[in-house]
Order: structure tokens, then sequence, then C-alpha cells
DNA sequence: CAATTAAATGACTGTTAGTCATTTAATTAT
DNA sequence: ATAATTAAATGACTAACAGTCATTTAATTG
């Protein structure tokens, strides 16, 4: 019997196309300003329907914001697969991130509404535990690759993989935000090149994550 | 003729009373969840009259954040006057910001609500430039630490105060963000200090921006 | 104390997220 | 094939809320 099966397929679809609705009405219009009789008209339905599929705006919000952890954790994972050093799967994936965050703006933007709860308390739980695994993913990735690292001797022994991974990532995070809105803060006066701050800054601390060995072989420009 | 300064001086301490109405009930709902009914209610106005002193509820809400950065420009100020080392005054502004973000958790978290334009599109000019404008007088402190930091031979010649006030400015904000949210997220299952990761990740960036010479005097802790 | 100006009010409007009784379509049973 | 049943879709409706504005109330001036 795969009537069932067939159906919980065109469910599936369904979603999707919903979905994509919903992403093409935030992309255009941010959270906010986005209406769901807009995106109902836009997935072609009624709106009584989208919530037949999404219990609320915000949890469509949070699929389109799972869409882009797939794309993001793709991209990284690939940046940490190849047969090369920990050292430069590590600027890999920085290039990984950062190009996300330039060629998919919208998404890196979305990501930043998980941050604040008072913004999404008409989310699920459902779709928030997606996001919050999906973005564990994503850790795991670096986490494993600064493991790995220790162990191959490139970087030192008494520092903790978590912890450098959070503060790595962090770092990247709030430069290349800062660079996306850039042009509406006091920065733009100050002739600053963000792409070298965020250069500098991973320099920095990745230098002080090596060991005197491994600085023999790569020294990171300050 | 006083009476038009009396009348200023009065317009002024509604203005103020307002925003301790409007404080109140943000800091005990959040921007989305408070209503312009409960502030006024709590104002002892009408909504109406609200509307003469503040155009609209973004504005009400950027007022507070002004008071925040009120307080904050005040503490990194005191933090970097006193007649000590560069390294010290670097220290003391850290833990000034810090101890900003943990006993005026709510200030810091408005702060967030100026990196989304989506969220305030109601603000008016006036009160936007006057938030940027603090937040450029709170960088300028760091920027000053650090330029005075290179002439006086702590820091390293090649370094660009604006470059290294974003990159610890930064660091730091987004750390202190994570801590704040720590709870929501996996982090919490990975049992890592948020507090020692500012600790290390500060020590780690100040660390490669020193002379030979400083070094000697201090030691970042890795 | 009347006339004028300024401040305050709250009923009203427009917008929109989310609901639910009703309709329409698909599936199953006879 | 057709009736009965179940599932999917609809859109009119509600409630909530930001912001407005004609009207009222208070203060100031002549």
């Amino acid at each position: 019997m795969s009537k069932i099966e067939r159906k919980e397929r065109e469910k599936q679809l369904r979603r999707e196309s919903i979905l994509d609705a919903a992403e093409s009405v935030f992309f255009e219009k941010g959270l906010i300003a986005s209406t769901m009789d807009e995106i109902a008209e836009k997935a072609e339905l009624s709106k009584g329907t989208l919530y037949l599929y999404y219990r609320s705006k915000d949890d469509l919000y949070l699929g389109v914001i799972c869409r882009g952890f797939d794309i993001l954790i793709g991209k990284l994972s690939e940046a940490a697969s190849p047969d090369v050093s920990t050292i430069q799967k590590l600027l890999n994936i920085g290039s990984a991130y950062y190009n996300f965050s330039q060629k998919h703006t919208h998404y890196f933007r979305m990501f930043s509404f998980l941050e604040s709860p008072q913004f999404h308390t008409m989310a699920s739980e459902e779709l928030l535990n997606e996001s919050h695994n999906q973005s564990k993913r994503a850790w795991d990735v670096i986490i494993d690759v600064i493991s790995n690292g220790i162990k191959d001797g490139t970087f030192r022994e008494n520092i903790d993989p978590v912890q450098m991974a959070i503060i790595l990532w962090s770092n990247a995070t709030a430069i290349m935000k800062l660079k996306d809105r850039k042009d509406q803060f006091w920065i733009e006066n100050l002739n600053v090149d963000i792409d070298t701050v965020l250069q500098k800054s991973n320099a920095m601390l990745v230098s002080t994550m090596l060991t005197e060995n491994a600085k023999r072989y790569y020294q990171p420009k300050l």
C-alpha cells in the first residue's frame, strides 16, 4: 500500500513549495514586512492552508533558515574533507563561511534571528530544535578539524577544541556581520577594510594556537 | 522671560518620565510584547500623548538604548582614565564592558536592535543618529587607548588602532552575547565555561598586538 | 475674564497573524 | 458506479495593536 507513501511525498512537496514562496517573500522584504497573505498568494494557496503545513510565520522563517544551514553545512563539510593539511582545512573553512556570507547574504542575515528569542515567540519546538541541531552540525565540522589538528601536532595540546571553535567562529561571524551592515555605521567614515580585519583577526587567533613546530611551516600574517 | 525655558524643562522632564515607563515595560516584556497602551498606562498618560513626545515605538526603544549607552560610555571612560599602564587600561575596559553586560543585561541585549534595520523601520533619523553617535563615542574610547599604546611602545607599530578596536570589541561582544543565551543553545551540553573563553580569546588577541619589549612585562595566559 | 495657544485625550482606522466553520476534493466502502 | 467517509483547502472572521486626529481640557496672554 503505497498510497500513504505517495500522500506523504505530496505533503512534503507542498511543504517545500510553500517554503519556496516564503523564501522569496522573506528575501525580498524581511521578516517583519512580509505578510502571510503575500506568501499565500505567491504559493497559490489560501492563507489558511499555510497554517496546515506550518504552525506560524516564525516557523516558516525557521524553515527557510534551515535551508540556509543545509547549504552552509554542505560547504563547510566540503571544505573540511579534502586530504590537505589541518591549516589548509581551517583556511578553507574560513573561506567557505566567508563566501557563504557573501553569496547567500539573505540566509546569513536570517541566522541572527535565532539569537533573539523575543523575535520568535511563535516558533514551534520542532523547528527550533531542527535549527539548533543544524547549527550544532556546523560547529562539529570545525571542532573536528581542530581536534585533529591537536592530534597531528599542528595545534598546541593545551587548547580546548570547543573553546577554540567558539572563538574562531564567533570572531568570523561578528566581523562578517559588521561588513554586511558597514554602510549603516560610522565605520564607513574611517576607511577600514573589513576584509583585512577579518584576515588579520583570524591570523592572530590561529597564530596563538600553533605549536612551535607548526609555526615553522606556516606563519600567519599579523 | 524664563517662561519658555521652564516649558522646555518641563517638556524634557515629561520625555524622561515617558522613557522611565517605556524602559520598565521594555525590560519586562521586550520590544515585541510591549504595547504602547501599556507604556501609556505606566506613564499615566494616554497613548496619543506618547506620540507627542516620541514619533514611534521604535523611537521609544531607541531612547532607552541611548540611556544604556550613556551608562556604558561612562564606565568605559572611567576605565580608560586612571593613570595606569596601557595594558591595565585595556584590561579595565574589558572588565567594564563585561560587568556592564552582566549588570545591565537588558541594555546589553537591546543594543542588538541597532544591528537589524528591518526591526526599526519606524525609527526617526534623529534618534538613530543619536544612538550611532553614542556608539561611536564608545568606540573612540578604545581606539584612543590603543593609539596611545602604540605611541608608548606597548603595541606594535604596524597594527591599526581602528582595526584592533574592531577586533577586540567584536570578539568581546560576540562571546558575551553567547554567554547571555548559553542556555538556549547546544553549548550547554558541552560544559564550556564562557568566561574562560572570553579571557582566552582576549589574551590571544592582545598577545599578538604586543611589542617584544611589552611581552617582557606582561604575558597573557593562552 | 475673554481670547488664544498649547497639551492631552481616546475613539477610530488600517493592518495583519492566526482561527475555524464551511466547502471542495479525494478515498474508501457498498 | 455511487454513496459515505475522510482529508485538504478556503476565506470570512477575530483579536491585537501601532499610529492618527478631531475634540476636549488646561495654560497663557491680552
